[in-house]
DNA sequence: AATAGAACAATATCGTATTTTGGTCTAATA
DNA sequence: TATTAGACCAAAATACGATATTGTTCTATT
């Protein structure tokens, strides 16, 4: 049974999360966020010390949710090989709901380009994605279905992993085939598993 | 023995190539490059229709410069897996001196990561980049390094090695990690090669 | 034929006024 | 006392008109 605080927070975020969805962060204001809520900005100020820490809460719940979906199919598939296309459909399918998770990791690539490197949520992000990835190597090494490799390695392997799966999409984006997106990411990580299976 | 209407196009051109390279295409005016080769805008006018040709000249010219030392030094390989490794590091090693043809492929993924989706440049360059890595996964296949696959495969392979080098590469870039950047994308190119080898 | 320089319209920049915005604070309300 | 509204504030953003800059054209000159 929820506290009344807690009902009125979650109402402010889930009203926010709707308009950071529609406006972005920048167009989104604590005017438009308060209506939303029904409430006036102090009271959002009673509960969250700024606007930055409503769109921070909102994006870290967005990514635990998704970690969770995503390790939870993960561990429901039997083999290694399956894990990792599993991880790679339900990541692709996933992400994209989560709109705002998604647009920051976007965002923080293009302001990378741009030379102007904050990373506030995409190194973390990553990182929970490569040790999903490695544990997944893990266990196929452990099934024997993958060759040994040191942990160095393994880091190194999921972070390539990953990182081709990046290019993939960034790539589909420009080209603007998006259509063929899983079908390329699901082959791509065929070639990859290829590389490392006994 | 090259006419003076070429020497003094090659002039303005390789001027041009010096302050593009400095200032980039927007901050770079046709007084500057008229002053850097020592005429008046009106003689530019003479030999390139507009500012746009002289940049459109320069990036081509870069991107033939490039595919020909590529290659060039693919060529040189005596193995599939050799050519491979060599296509990437010339790819790495020489793509950065071209300073304006580089530049113009990261605007390109700005750009479609902003929605605009223009690629003036980057498709034929991507194309081109595929093409050579297809060849030598066909040489790969008649020397008996590589498994057989179908045409389409191969297309829809060289694709995704390409992309994969490519998010490697943003990764890197997002992580400011530069300087693993060789050996990442060398180790990369293992893992893909030891998916597709007999 | 090759070149300079003036002219032009479109675009960019700049300074200033005004509005908007995130956040603070006090008083009111439940 | 906890919760909330609304006024206020400084900083940031935006709007707007004036001015400068820029890519290009065109005419006259060499």
């Amino acid at each position: 049974m929820k506290s009344k605080d807690e009902i009125l927070r979650e109402r402010i975020l889930s009203g926010a999360d709707r308009l950071f969805q529609k406006y972005g962060l920048s167009k989104t204001t604590v005017e438009d966020i308060a209506r939303e809520a029904g409430k006036g900005k102090s009271t959002l100020y009673y509960y969250f010390k700024s606007k930055e820490e409503i769109f921070d809460v909102i994006i870290q719940n967005e990514k635990k949710l998704f970690f969770e979906i995503l390790q939870e199919s993960v561990s429901k598939a039997p083999t290694a090989k399956e894990k990792l296309h599993v991880f790679i459909i339900t990541r692709f399918t996933r992400l994209k709901e989560l709109t705002n998770l998604y647009n920051v990791m976007i965002d923080e690539v293009k302001e990378a380009l741009d030379g102007c490197v904050t990373l506030r949520y995409r190194k973390q992000y990553e990182q929970k994605e490569a040790n999903i990835v490695k544990s997944i190597f893990q266990y196929g090494i452990v099934t024997g279905e993958f060759r040994v490799f040191s942990d160095e390695d393994l880091d190194l392997m999921a972070f390539c992993f990953m990182s081709s799966q990046h290019g993939l999409e960034i790539d589909m984006i420009i080209h603007n085939k998006l259509d063929e997106m899983l079908s390329r990411l699901n082959f791509l990580m065929s070639l990859l598993i290829d590389g490392i299976k006994k």
